[in-house]
DNA sequence: ATAGGGTTAG
């Protein structure tokens, strides 16, 4: 009869009267708990009845129903409605258990207010694993690490014993600069408690491996895993993706995915990431077709990964359907597709997309890209106008790498003074990548003593690098300063370089053919080598010359020649000329900066065989043809 | 009740 009551009080607050209490029997009401109805109100999604009978009910609400309220709670990241709920317990002095106590906790944790959960979980009186993961979870998802371990070492202090959440929620905690030794620590917990086979924990561990560059260990951690699912399968590729290790990416996913993996949108966005890293267009292509037939619901990120693919393989017809395909775009759909035209010099397409930017407000990287593009595009004035307007306008405080892109474009109009002037007004230490691409400007526009400066800058933070000796030494060779072509020599040989060995490769029928500088390893190498002549002498007449200021060995000019003709890039455009078909464009992608003297050979290349070859290089897109490059030699 | 993988620039 009690019931009957509370049903009328609460009815009396309700406004819909004749849908209330839906799947409430009246049979025998006293069989019930008095907060019977407060449970169904909740399973019912009516939580504002629900805290309305909660009042009513006062001290008779029970374990099931505070159990109801608060999982609703959750489940629409009630915050207000929450506070309520525990102001309630603490007011009609109902002691919680454990289990209650926890859920508060993840209340809190969800409605993202840490500092609440962190108070309900130092006044449990007891916790459980549980608890503790739960807490150790908020801390680690918002990116506090050393808290979230501080909490795991306290957990295991108190003599609670991790279960696979636990160890799978902490290894999420261990990056960073001490994040391996804390991740192998926690590997050998996860080995003494018997779960280091199981799926998530071999995941995450796998995941602190690649994520501490540590990426033979993850792929131990990975081969023992005796069940693997679209997760595992997908960190092993991500793990190998992200370190740049792009040739093993498509290995290990070729290999899976012929043992039959399940493949979702993660594991394409992180395969297409290694593929853009490839240039692997057919490839790229493919993996595109296969997503279409799996019908992979069309994500954002995932067609943002394809953007970026298309563009990083050269096809930025295809990047742009795919983006015109989109029925939603991010800012960064928008900054993929800019990246993609400014890496490939077009900047009026740059400017022109950056204008019709409708829906989305740009961000920092749309300013790099614009200020790039401009930058490779030739658009030096209307790139400094977009500068000066993200101050005058206050769109966002200029960081770092616009105050860089800014260096680019005064250097590239030839304003090298002003650039050395911008870059001690800044506010900022200047970087490496200022000095270089300021230090090309010299060489461009023939700036000797700038250049010196600038050289001195910039081997002072880099001497390691040898390209940038080698771009000194164009610049004294250009200006027939031999005796200090010699010097930079020497001083290159003073310094021990460390240099990452040029590499460039082609792709004919879906084999990568990869090239190292006089490469002897390449099956045809004999051949290559013969073609390299060969276009050698052609070229010749047609007035190249090979700039031997590119070679920084010391040896006599005979070797030199043989050197340069040696270079990576060179073997792959003449082993693309040799095994046609002869027809499209011949694509090359190199792992540093171009040369100046293989920018030359390809130009004169693309001249005499009547080809378009482009070539991408560490920085940008060279498209060559009819002697000419997109990038009007300035790079 | 608590858990693992993903996109743009440099």
């Amino acid at each position: 009869m009690l019931g009957g009551l509370r049903l009328r009080r609460a009815r009396s607050s309700c406004e819909s009267l004749s849908t209330f209490a839906v799947g409430f029997q009246p049979s025998t009401p006293s069989d019930l708990p008095p907060d019977a109805n407060l449970k169904l109100l909740c399973l019912d999604g009516r939580l504002s009845e629900a805290l309305w009978e909660m009042a009513v009910l006062a001290t008779e609400v029970m374990f099931r129903g505070y159990d109801a309220l608060v999982t609703e709670c959750v489940n629409r990241r009630a915050l207000t409605e929450g506070r309520r709920v525990h102001a309630h317990m603490i007011k009609t002095s109902y002691r919680p258990p454990v289990y209650l106590d926890t859920r508060l906790l993840i209340m809190y944790d969800k409605c993202g207010v840490l500092a609440d959960a962190r108070e309900v979980f130092d006044g449990m009186p007891q916790r459980n694993v549980v608890s503790w993961t739960a807490m150790i979870s908020a801390y680690s998802q918002r990116g506090y690490q050393s808290e979230a371990l501080g909490l795991f070492r306290w957990m295991l202090r108190t003599g609670v014993p991790p279960n696979q959440f636990t160890l799978a929620t902490v290894l999420a905690s261990c990056t960073g600069p001490q994040g391996l030794e804390h991740g192998r620590e926690v590997h050998s917990l996860a080995i003494k408690n018997n779960y280091e086979s199981h799926v998530y924990v071999g995941s995450s561990l796998l995941n602190m491996y690649a994520k501490a560059s540590e990426i033979q260990d993850a792929r131990k951690v990975f081969d023992m895993l005796p069940d693997r699912d679209v997760v595992s399968c997908t960190s092993i590729i991500s793990g190998y993706a992200q370190l740049g290790h792009d040739e093993e990416a498509l290995e290990v996913f070729q290999k899976l995915y012929k043992q039959g993996m399940e493949c979702n949108y993660v594991t394409f966005v992180s395969l297409l990431t290694s593929l853009a890293g490839l240039s692997a267009l057919d490839y790229g292509k493919q993996v595109h077709g296969l997503v279409i037939r799996q019908q992979v619901p069309f994500y954002v990120i995932l067609q943002n990964t394809l953007i970026y693919m298309y563009g990083r393989c050269g096809s930025l017809s295809y990047s742009r359907r795919v983006f015109e395909s989109m029925p939603e775009r991010t800012v960064i759909s928008w900054n993929a597709m800019l990246v993609g035209y400014g890496n490939h010099g077009l900047g009026r397409e740059v400017i022109a997309l950056f204008k019709s930017m409708r829906n989305v407000k740009p961000d920092h990287v749309t300013y790099t890209a614009v200020l790039s593009g401009c930058s490779h595009g030739g658009l030096a004035d209307e790139g400094l106008k977009i500068f000066n307007s993200m101050v005058t306008e206050k769109v966002m405080q200029p960081e770092i790498g616009h105050y860089a892109c800014v260096v680019d474009l005064l250097g590239r109009a030839g304003k090298i003074e002003k650039a050395l002037e911008f870059i001690k007004g800044m506010p900022l230490e200047p970087t490496t990548a200022m000095w270089g691409s300021l230090l090309g400007a010299c060489r461009v526009h023939g700036n000797i003593s700038a250049g010196e400066y600038t050289a001195q800058r910039l081997l002072c933070i880099e001497p390691e690098n040898a390209g940038n000796y080698v771009i000194l030494s164009n610049i004294y060779a250009d200006a027939g300063r031999w005796e200090n072509v010699i010097r930079v020599r020497e001083l290159m040989k003073e310094k021990t370089i460390m240099k990452e060995p040029g590499r460039s490769w082609i792709y004919l029928n879906k084999i990568v053919h990869t090239f190292h500088s006089s490469d002897r390893t390449h099956p045809q190498r004999d051949e290559v080598h013969a073609k390299v002549r060969d276009l050698y002498e052609k070229i010749k007449e047609a007035g190249y010359a090979p700039n031997l200021s590119c070679v920084l060995h010391d040896v006599d000019d005979e070797q030199k020649e043989r050197i340069l003709l040696g270079h990576s890039e060179k073997l792959a455009i003449a082993f693309g000329i040799m095994s046609g078909p002869q027809d499209g464009i011949l694509r090359v992608t190199k792992n540093l900066r171009i040369c100046v003297d293989c920018h030359n050979f390809a130009k004169l290349v693309s001249l005499v065989s009547g080809r378009e070859i482009s070539v991408r290089d560490s920085k940008r897109f060279h498209l060559f043809a009819n002697g000419e490059c997109s990038c009007g030699d300035f790079w």
